[in-house]
DNA sequence: CCCGGTTTTTACAAAATTTTTACAACACGG
DNA sequence: CCGTGTTGTAAAAATTTTGTAAAAACCGGG
């Protein structure tokens, strides 16, 4: 339950109803059509993902996938996240969530949309 | 299933629509055509054809085909990935894969090309 | 020894990935 | 609204990894 775990209760694997991930294989695939990613990108999906539901905050973010200390200041993050969004397509919006000054979330698919006009609200959800 | 086996569980030969390899005479023809390999090319190709379908990381390779602990820095095999993919030839890119950042897979042929205009994806997708 | 074939190293070139930069857009408290 | 800080984004720069040719080193038989 713990923010971040260390890699115990994790099953080998996460599928919802588009995407999928081996966390030994260490592939992905949305809509049963590999999703080629670099390292960096898997590494970052994959934390992310084992942490479903979960706000991870950007230090932790950096520290797992990048092993910086606190302290530095960088985009690059910014950048995976992004090249990450892309890769996942129409999707994207719904899987990586944005939380605004803490860090980022992943939300497994969901079928029921909140809204069916499309005008989703915004992103963001949270509190320090 | 485990990455690289012990040399147990497989068969003593392998065969597809174009390669064929004996495990215990230790030779091999494309299309068959003998393939006239060195030792070090057997090896290598066979060790990748055991585990077709698995990405063996360089440092397996060299353990198990040079004798290599870790941390040995050389470009050996990557000249020997070359020569052997000189002698698959129009069949290499194929077989051979580079999974960057992390070593090589072989594949084994695929009738069903995925896309017919070649221009095929980067051929990595990976983690650690 | 010397030779022919094999293997390794060297030295760059090319490709892929990652990080930084620079600025636009957005969020939020006051 | 305004100001400040955060995130989004494209593009350039830097870094890392792989490809390749050619030279050097190695090795066993004659």
């Amino acid at each position: 339950m713990g923010l971040v775990q260390t890699a115990s209760n994790s099953s080998y694997r996460y599928h919802d109803a588009h995407l999928e991930l081996d966390f030994i294989r260490k592939d992905a695939s949305l809509d049963s059509h590999r999703l080629v990613l670099t390292r960096k990108e898997y590494e970052l999906l994959a934390l992310l993902v084992e942490n479903a539901g979960e706000i991870i905050p950007r230090q932790i973010l950096l520290m797992r996938v990048w092993g910086y200390s606190n302290e530095i200041r960088t985009r690059t993050l910014d950048v995976h996240i992004r090249r990450l969004r892309k890769k996942l397509g129409q999707y994207s919006e719904q899987y990586i969530e944005t939380i605004f000054g803490i860090g980022y979330r992943f939300q497994p698919f969901r079928m029921t949309q909140r809204f069916p006009t499309g005008m989703s609200a915004s992103p963001m959800a949270v509190g320090a």
